[in-house]
DNA sequence: CCAAATATTAGAATCATTCTAAACTTCTTG
DNA sequence: CAAGAAGTTTAGAATGATTCTAATATTTGG
């Protein structure tokens, strides 16, 4: 049996004060069960249908949103056709290969940053994304 | 009359080899008339409509993607939702207002970035966006 | 001015995403 | 554990951005 499984993906849920409902925890599985991830609402649609999951599109999308609410997922703009979710949380940046569409993530430590420009209204930084496009 | 203003954006166009036809015209004046600027499709036409120019909504796709494929124009994503679309096509960077979705340049002296990280295959890199993000 | 090449257009089609409201599941409390 | 409240899932409709289609119009080189 895969209860150890079961109750840890249960407990990631529950500590975020979600309910651990079948599809939350099959999705769950899925995003957080092997390494770290990127996934669009697409792409995990298919996977779960593909691993028998019984799930509707809505509640992918809805799951995706209140996961990256959650501070489970974090949404990525690459490329303004679709959404790209991530597994990793951590600050780290991307590599975005432009032909094949794939993303690569790359740790703070491979990029250094000087410090960042003042803004306008001295609001405060949410977040900093950096995407190197490479060709191919 | 303004006859050097529409000569001038006819020459741009052609030096990119494009026929500098009403439509253009009119659109290169409001793109690059003034200082530089961030449009989405919708806020293009928008304002083509209301400074009393005639065109369809399929003409103001058309030509932000001919101009952005002849380097009049450069595409940013940051908001899955649209596409943005920059005049200013010299590399730079952006901060994102969360709250009302403005976007701001800022130029490449204002964040010092160290070397690039290598990516597995040894592609070029075609380009990199910085986007910081903040929370106002 | 003509023919060929290129642009524009309205409206239909497509695609990702969100909404709706009904049916279902989970949780809480007694 | 029963019952109701709270929260979740769902199919399918709706929305919004963008692309496509194919008919019409404009531009250009000769």
């Amino acid at each position: 049996m895969t209860l150890s499984v079961n109750d840890k993906n249960s407990d990631l849920l529950r500590q975020v004060g979600l309910r651990p409902t079948k599809q939350r925890l099959a999705l769950a599985e899925i995003l957080f069960g092997q390494g770290k991830r990127h996934v669009t609402a697409d792409s995990l649609y298919s996977e779960a249908l593909s691993s028998g999951i019984n799930i509707s599109l809505a509640t992918i999308y809805n799951v995706l949103h209140i996961f990256t609410s959650m501070g489970l997922l974090r949404e990525i703009s690459i490329d303004s056709s679709k959404s790209y979710f991530d597994t990793n949380t951590e600050e780290h940046h991307h590599f975005y290969y432009e032909k094949t569409g794939r993303l690569e993530d790359f740790t703070l430590d491979r990029l250094k940053l000087g410090p960042l420009p003042d803004n306008d209204e001295d609001l405060p930084v949410s977040r900093v994304d950096v995407v190197i496009r490479l060709d191919g």
